[in-house]
DNA sequence: CGCAGACTTGACAACCCTCAATTATTGTGG
DNA sequence: CCACAATAATTGAGGGTTGTCAAGTCTGCG
């Protein structure tokens, strides 16, 4: 417990969630500040294991307001973060001050998997509404003594499957042209929000336009001429960042054939 | 031991690498064709820790012939491959046959990370090279009574590393021109040969223009055009698959600045 | 020697980026 | 509450980078 406790301290010391301090002390007043092992368990599906031993850990609980960076790059990293409640977005800085977007975590997704090498955060971490967040410290999975196999396990799988995802958004950003890419990102946002227990036919985007054209390796203007595109087809309803899917199909079956082989 | 041998039996079924068995069966007439565990800890870079329990532990190598593959993605993974010498490229292939190039392993290399989560491989391995790799069983690392701590330890770092590389890999291609990408890449790639401990001014490419090509999201034309482009501004000299870097700082400074923000 | 695969080079077109102007939305201060 | 500024989104025009198609050369191998 004495771990956790300085943990926590630290993160609190990041720069834009200086109000954590607040919530820190006042936990006992507040429902879900703090999540127990079985909990953190539930939400990444990780069948109950060896961990006995470790059930008076208690994770604490991190709220930010939209806008707000959890962590920078460079940043020291003793904690990974589940997503509880809210929307994100993961970003690659470079020297000029440019953003890549990498990813746009969801609830339930984990986060921090670029600072466990080096201990320090390779990518920046941004909300995109307001959100809350379990924090997971390092030496809960990685001393020596630990006893959260079943964690390691699940996050060696989290991992795996962040890489292949990665890898298909590479993929995509090599090999198809820009409707393709826009389509993909939509149903892809779409079975997001389904997982989440949402609808999956209309939702607010968070990100904005040039975001997405990050992620996609587009310009915000082809972004949104795209998506004026599909609801001139009739695809989809657009107003801004409200999205209407009125045709998944038509958007799965306009995914242009990359060049067959000859 | 038991455990382990089962493993290399299976290793043996998998397409490509019949010759296997032959040399599972002369092992002990050939050198360095079983690692120990220190040994496997050397090649990682991993500090000897608590697996002195795992001593008994042998890794078998395996060697393929150039063009040979290791793994097809489906192929079940009970196991992942260090490279120990040789070079191979990774690749995810999709439903109508095309392959897009995702890493081109050496030596030192741990290959297999998406095979971990569904314990399937979901992408391609294709020796580029004759090579000679060493099988470290997942049950070496995964079973809940593992010692062997460091290693698993190591391998969150790797992954770790490896998604930030696939991340800068993606913001290559989304946001630099070809020149720049052709660019980074080869300084890369000598940058690996000279960590090898090879020369990094003038090596063989043992993949093609396409594969390159398909890896930076760029045609096999252009690809040829940037390196025509490159040797007569004085930066390389190019015959075929042969490369010779004569100045490296110009390629460095090619980097078309991505447009900045205003 | 001949063939298949790999590489080079050219011409042309298409897709997407750049630049620019306008409209819509959000946030802020009087 | 409204006016104003700042951010976000839409749409158009034009040009550049790169993909497509095609022809020719080089290399390695049976």
């Amino acid at each position: 417990m004495q771990i956790l406790q300085k943990t926590s301290n630290e993160v609190v010391e990041h720069r834009g969630i200086a109000e954590i301090g607040r919530y820190s002390r006042m936990a006992d007043n507040f429902p879900r500040l703090w999540s127990n092992v079985e909990q953190v368990y539930q939400i990444l599906r990780i069948e109950a294991d060896d961990s006995m031993g470790t059930d008076a850990y208690r994770f604490q609980h991190i709220k930010s307001r939209s806008g707000a960076r959890v962590y920078t790059g460079g940043d020291r990293c003793d904690a990974i973060f589940i997503v509880y409640a809210g929307f994100l977005k993961t970003s690659w800085i470079d020297k000029y001050g440019n953003e890549k977007i990498l990813d746009f975590p969801m609830k339930g997704d984990l986060i921090g998997f670029d600072g466990i090498e080096s201990k320090a955060f390779k990518n920046t971490l941004v909300a995109l509404s307001d959100i809350e967040l379990i924090v997971v410290p390092i030496e809960f999975f990685n001393g020596s003594g630990s006893k959260a196999h079943g964690f390691r396990r699940r996050l060696m799988e989290l991992m795996s499957q962040a890489l292949v995802s990665g890898q298909k958004v590479g993929y995509m950003m090599g090999t198809l042209p820009a409707e393709a890419r826009v389509a993909k990102f939509l149903l892809s946002i779409s079975q997001k929000f389904r997982a989440m227990g949402f609808s999956d036919k209309s939702f607010h985007l968070r990100m904005t336009r040039e975001d997405i054209g990050s992620y996609l390796g587009l310009t915000l203007e082809t972004v949104s001429r795209t998506l004026s595109g599909f609801a001139r087809c009739g695809f989809i309803r657009v107003d801004q960042k409200y999205i209407e899917i009125v045709d998944p199909d038509g958007l799965k079956m306009l995914r242009r054939l990359p060049a067959l082989k000859r």
